[in-house]
RNA sequence: GCGGGCGUGGCGGAAUUGGCAGACGCGUCAGGUUUAGGUCCUGGUGAGGAAACUCGUGGGGGUUCGAGUCCCUCCGCCCGCACCA
């Protein structure tokens, strides 16, 4: 009844699904308020002009969500679109002469052609690019709301500098003292800057961390650790020692308010105000701050660097003993950054302030006793003490622990009008302005008269102009001949556009919000936002923990501030994915070799096409230095979509990096044409579609089979579900396996066997969508397989009537018996007791103890 | 330094959360069909052993009738943050 069938014409059958797909409309969707939606998101793609394998990956994995949900009733949302500001397009245009729109364009139209190559479950109709105005219209406006709600304000401020990008880059962006991007060492430079109030949420972005139930761990970690949240107290510190200063206060931040009275000296920023006021006046200190601003602030220059101050020759006042004072300096290890900038030292129980004490010999008075020490014999040697104990030396502190020792010193200090208890958080605000062209204009005149003037909103957008040159380095909009100058909205007089551009985290800190109503007059539409929003489940990598996802969750907020929205929280589940990698290879001058440039040879070895040897390294993260990237397309083209998006899926767990190999997609392409084989060879036999209820009386071949069937449905469902698409592969194939043992003889046996070609081609569907689409027109139905339900197990046929229990003697396994399931425990016993090997491991001894869990294990002791 | 993760065959990885370690795939070996085959089918494949068995989840120790899983300790690798007061 088999019959041999030709070979799966794989790059038909994909071409025709997906125009089918397309021209059914099937992936369009609107808001349906009586039903239940689901929104699915991936980090939608800067468009560099090709696909990678991270975007293969990336998309594969939502649209096996996708489809699953819409399988499962949900009205799903899939939106696609362009991350289309940025510098790439602008280096482009430097070293190509092509314009960045124009690249940009070119790039989306050759990468939208890769996506649908992917047959991905998209609602195109909803397509939005980041450049265009009609998008970045919407986020001058909401500039503008930010600017009027204080959540957007203009400040002088110490910026990252990336001299190659020749822009400013946020704190998030610098990644071990270098351009997340270009990777330049980072400058320090004071320049004006538009800044995104992102810590007035501090307190809010860290705490509703907890309610992200669907984040990974270690997202909501990593976001923790970044927020840094501290609790201390801010002191107040009488100034003296120079006339024009005297009886100033310098305030500081202590996270250990408690050893106050261990104190011997305070400490200023060289970027402190107060220590360029001093700088003035002492050509010594403004020498120091300039030393201290030549060092980087690399690692290493952070490890290598010695503690260094310089003596100010002023000093300070102890808020709370009357007459003591001590020595104020600036030093190199203070951060301008974080707290007030300056700090006092307590070097028995800091090791920065210790090793700074012992170079300028300042005192080192501990006041914490720890528990086994005794307060005459205790003292500070080469390491501060930072554990808990008992106060000493410390006035009204003396004999409490820490913790109260706190609360009491920041009562005190309130008391006294020296300060109170605070907390900081490492967070700072977000700067938004980019030196660049290629961005998002931000909507502002500098008048000279009037200031800093918001441009009207009737006039907007503010277009980017499209004759720019990029003949000299800097910004192309500041040399711009015209586009710059305006005249003020305000009083008519000439006045200047500002030419910085937002960043283009700006942009995708909103997106999600857009494909709701990517059409809308307004940034978004109410009631189009209030159904679709939060995404139900994002996907991306991680590299984007404390960046996008963090910048996203806080616009939020700021839109709903504003009225956009009603909603803290933009994304109600994620998942990040590992990243592909790869072998690399390198020759014998040392430079990397691509994959297509070696071949193995017969024994094993790895050479050159043309003979040479070649090193072979540790697979990493496919990137082009290391030349060790396979371009999707290829293998598109080669084996389809659907090997690519079945392989993505096989192996590793979605969340870690995934191996590529050759022969890995190959066995993922053996295994598109077996699934063939399997549903073709026997179709003729089959009973036919629509398959009705079952025949009485199965054989116990057909039976299994029902059984494999319906625990594979019932596991594929609940492993996609967990994101555990490694193991859903791993069932799919066992009853692959099922199926191909069957030989299906009686008419309850062909019955069956159709039950399980349908069931194995319906669990396929999500994740090799064309492939399931023509295999379920071949069985014989007339209806797409994507507008079908998601199959339903019979929890009957979850359950087997036998159980293998292991038979234990002494917790070392003697052998199996078959048992009736949840059999009493007695038989199980007399079953275990009479097997022959149990009888051999228990030799002349008895049982002590005969240990039975119901339909797992009889373990005897003896 | 602080925080987090991981360590299982030749490889990617499973293991119902304390109950038959190695599912499934890749690779490989043997046999067969076709034979131009890199196709397909059958069987084997953690190590040692002829077998009975013994050993085996990074190392060491512990709890337990029973540990990949729990506890202690050490080692290695990866990631994030880092002079954050």
């Amino acid at each position: 009844m088999t019959q041999a069938i030709s070979r799966y014409n794989v790059k038909d059958c994909e071409a025709k699904w997906q125009k089918v797909w397309e021209d059914a409309g099937c992936f369009a969707v609107a808001a349906e308020p009586a039903r239940p939606k689901y929104y699915v998101l991936e980090m939608f793609p800067y468009p560099s002009g090709r696909i990678h394998m991270g975007h293969v990956r990336n998309y594969t994995i939502g649209d096996v969500i996708a489809r699953f949900k819409r399988a499962l009733g949900f009205n799903v949302l899939h939106p696609m679109g362009w991350d289309a500001f940025g510098l790439p397009a602008e280096n482009a245009a430097m070293a190509k002469g092509v314009h960045p729109g124009q690249w940009t364009r070119d790039n989306i139209a050759v990468m939208r052609g890769q996506l649908k190559g992917m047959g991905l479950s998209i609602d195109w109709g909803r397509e939005i690019a980041t450049c265009h105005p009609e998008y970045y219209r919407h986020e001058q406006q909401m500039f503008l709301d930010f600017l009027a709600a204080g959540l957007a304000y203009r400040k002088e401020s110490w910026v990252n500098w990336d001299p190659v990008d020749q822009t400013v880059l946020a704190n998030e962006q610098v990644i071990d003292g270098r351009g997340w991007r270009s990777g330049a060492e980072v400058e320090k430079r004071k320049l004006p800057q538009w800044m995104f109030r992102i810590t007035a949420y501090a307190d809010e972005l860290l705490s509703a961390l907890e309610d992200l139930a669907r984040w990974p761990e270690k997202v909501r970690l990593m976001q923790h650790n970044w927020i840094g949240r501290s609790e201390g107290a801010r002191i107040r510190y009488t100034i003296r020692g120079r006339e024009d200063l005297d009886g100033e206060s310098l305030e500081v931040f202590t996270t250990r308010p408690d050893t106050l009275f261990g104190m011997s000296f305070c400490a200023l920023s060289p970027h402190h105000p107060l220590s360029a006021r001093l700088a003035e006046a002492d050509s010594g200190l403004a020498a120091f701050i300039a030393e201290c601003d030549r060092l980087g602030t690399s690692e290493e220059a952070i490890e290598t660097a010695e503690k260094q101050g310089y003596d100010t020759g002023l000093w300070i006042d102890h808020p709370l003993l009357e007459g003591k004072r001590f020595p104020l300096y600036v030093a190199n290890f203070v951060l301008m950054d974080y707290g007030t900038g300056a700090i006092f030292g307590c070097p028995g129980h800091d090791q920065r302030d210790l090793e700074f004490a012992r170079k300028y010999a300042l005192g080192v008075i501990p006041v914490v006793l720890p528990p086994e020490a005794t307060a005459e014999a205790y003292e500070i040697g080469e390491e501060a003490y930072v554990g808990p104990g008992t106060m000493i030396n410390s006035e009204f502190l003396d004999g409490l622990s820490v913790e109260p020792a706190k609360k009491a010193i920041i009562e005190a200090l309130e008391a006294a009008e020296a300060g109170g208890g605070e907390v900081q958080y490492r967070l700072r605000d977000w700067g938004v302005s980019r030196q660049r062209y290629w961005g998002c204009p931000i909507p502002v005149v500098h008048c000279a008269d009037c200031g800093i003037v918001p441009v009207p909103s009737d006039d907007l957008p503010v277009r980017l102009p499209e004759d720019v040159g990029f003949e000299q380095p800097g910004n192309p909009l500041a040399h711009h001949p015209t586009w710059k100058h305006v005249d003020c909205p305000s009083c008519g007089r000439p006045a200047e556009r500002e030419t910085d551009t937002f960043d283009t985290f700006v942009e995708s800190s909103w997106y999600f919000a857009r494909f709701c109503s990517p059409r809308a007059d307004t940034a978004v539409e109410r009631a189009a936002v209030d159904y679709w929003l939060p995404v139900d489940q994002y996907v991306g990598g991680i590299e984007h923990a404390v960046l996008h996802l963090l910048y996203s969750r806080f616009y939020t907020r700021a839109l709903s501030k504003c009225g956009y929205l009603m909603l803290d929280e933009p994304f109600a589940g994620l998942f990040t994915q590992g990243m592909i990698c790869h072998e690399t290879y390198r020759g014998g001058d040392g430079g990397w070799l691509a994959p297509d440039q070696v071949r193995r040879e017969a024994n094993g070895a790895t050479v050159t096409l043309d003979g040479q040897p070649v090193t072979v390294g540790r697979s990493e993260k496919m990137s082009k230095s290391k030349a060790n990237t396979i371009d999707p397309a290829e293998i598109i083209e080669t084996y389809g979509a659907d090997t690519a998006r079945w392989f993505m899926l096989s192996d590793s767990p979605p969340d870690r990096d995934l191996e590529w190999t050759e022969a890995g997609v190959e066995g993922a392409f053996r295994f598109v044409q077996r699934i063939w084989r399997l549903v073709g060879e026997p179709l003729g036999g089959l009973p036919p579609a629509p398959l009705n209820g079952a025949p009485p009386d199965l054989s116990a071949g057909a039976l299994a089979l029902r059984r494999a069937s319906h625990k594979t449905i019932a596991a594929v469902s609940e492993d996609i579900e967990q994101f555990r698409f490694n193991r859903a592969v791993a069932r799919i194939h066992e009853l692959a396996n099922a199926v191909s043992e069957l030989d299906a003889q009686d008419p309850g046996e062909r019955w069956a066997l159709r039950e399980a070609l349908e069931a194995l081609v319906r669990l396929i569907g999500p994740m090799m969508p064309h492939l399931a689409e023509e295999l379920w027109r071949m069985l014989g139905h007339e209806a797409l397989l994507v507008d079908e339900d998601w199959p339903e197990a019979d929890p009957e046929l979850l359950i087997d009537d036998t159980v293998t229990v292991a038979v234990q003697v002494n917790g070392k396994l003697r052998a199996t018996i078959e048992l009736p399931l949840d059999a009493e425990e007695q038989a199980a016993e007399d079953q275990a007791l009479a097997e022959p090997a149990v009888r051999r491991a228990m030799g002349e001894r008895a049982a002590r103890k005969i240990i039975v869990v119901r339909n797992r294990v009889v373990n005897i002791v003896v």
